[in-house]
DNA sequence: CAAGCGTGGTA
DNA sequence: TTACCAAGCTT
């Protein structure tokens, strides 16, 4: 490769490159998932929980989880109901269910190996583009195109100038990341993790710390003088939704020991009190989170719907009239 | 492609 | 306090 057959733009590349990785060496947080000991498979439960969850709420979980459960075929071979309460409040609970899900994949079709095959991680449950592609770099070495919101992020706004991606993945932005992707596959690993990080330390979505950035002075975003996002994105809805009561319900399914009978799950204020007395009274955490489920200002049909859905998701079962977890 | 899916910290 | 946001996936 002759040096001065470089063009502009790759030599543009390999400085953003450099930079990002330097600073990746000196300011990165020291995570267990990224530990030179770290095998697949601690990866891969890192991955499943990260997603839309943050890495301080996932950390104690992580280190529990994989106490209990330190190889796939461990994981594999529990009830779905432990695998639930262990996930406890990380949030969004079917991600649980798709990891034991995946696990009893890796036992059954894979010989209890994380496979290493990009493609092959796709078809497990639970695990799409994103997470293929983070297993295949950061448990396995290989050069894949990782695309995470922080990415995403970050190339908006050094690039394309934009203060927040769009709404949704667009394939210029995919294009634009593979362009960005060192051919060299080592190169290519290093510059995934720090991109990801400098978005999740620096270039963060609210207050982002362009001072620390290492690469501000190559941002088209702040040559532009920072300006604001086109449109708002539009925050997910909480309060009155079904998924307030399916995690009302959920927090009540998993501190009971017991069996839950569906008047006592479908409540409300006005009627617990009397449907209460006419069932055996759960221990005191039960109905603690009974209490904040009755108190919902949520309509029958919807605390109906809501059950409904949780068991057709298969988080919960039902069983002569009375909800649990699936055994 | 947009909607739906949990939870708790932070501005 | 309300609203946004956090290493997405599935339908």
């Amino acid at each position: 490769m002759n040096p001065s057959a470089e063009t502009p733009v790759g030599e543009r590349r390999r400085g953003l490159q450099r930079a990002v990785v330097d600073w990746y060496r000196r300011e990165s947080r020291e995570l267990p998932w990224r530990a030179p000991e770290r095998t697949p498979w601690q990866v891969l439960v890192s991955e499943i929980m990260l997603q839309q969850t943050p890495v301080a709420r996932v950390l104690p979980v992580w280190r529990r989880w994989l106490e209990r459960w330190p190889e796939p075929s461990d994981l594999a071979d529990a009830s779905p109901a432990d695998v639930v309460r262990a996930w406890g409040r990380l949030g969004y609970p079917r991600r649980a269910l798709r990891l034991h899900a995946a696990a009893q994949s890796i036992r059954d079709e894979h010989g209890g190996r994380v496979p290493d095959d990009h493609a092959a991680l796709l078809a497990l449950p639970g695990i799409g583009a994103y997470t293929a592609a983070a297993v295949a770099v950061f448990a396995f070495g290989q050069r894949h195109t990782v695309v995470d919101t922080n990415i995403r992020r970050v190339e908006a706004r050094l690039v394309s100038g934009r203060a927040l991606p769009s709404r949704s993945l667009t394939a210029a932005e995919t294009r634009l990341a593979e362009e960005l992707l060192p051919d060299d596959v080592a190169e290519s690993v290093a510059w995934n993790q720090a991109v990801m990080e400098l978005g999740a330390l620096v270039c963060t979505a609210r207050s982002p710390r362009c001072d620390e950035c290492p690469v501000q002075d190559e941002c088209a975003w702040v040559a532009a003088g920072r300006p604001p996002a086109e449109k708002t994105p539009r925050g997910q809805a909480w309060k009155g939704t079904d998924r307030q009561v399916r995690g009302a319900i959920m927090a009540v399914l998993r501190a009971a020991e017991e069996p839950v009978p569906r008047p006592l799950l479908l409540a409300d204020v006005v009627s617990a009190e009397q449907l209460a007395a006419q069932h055996p009274s759960p221990p005191d955490v039960v109905v603690e989170h009974l209490t904040k489920l009755w108190h919902l200002p949520a309509p029958a049909e919807q605390r109906e719907r809501a059950l409904a859905g949780l068991l057709a998701d298969g988080l919960a079962a039902q069983d002569d009239g009375a909800v649990s977890l699936p055994a």
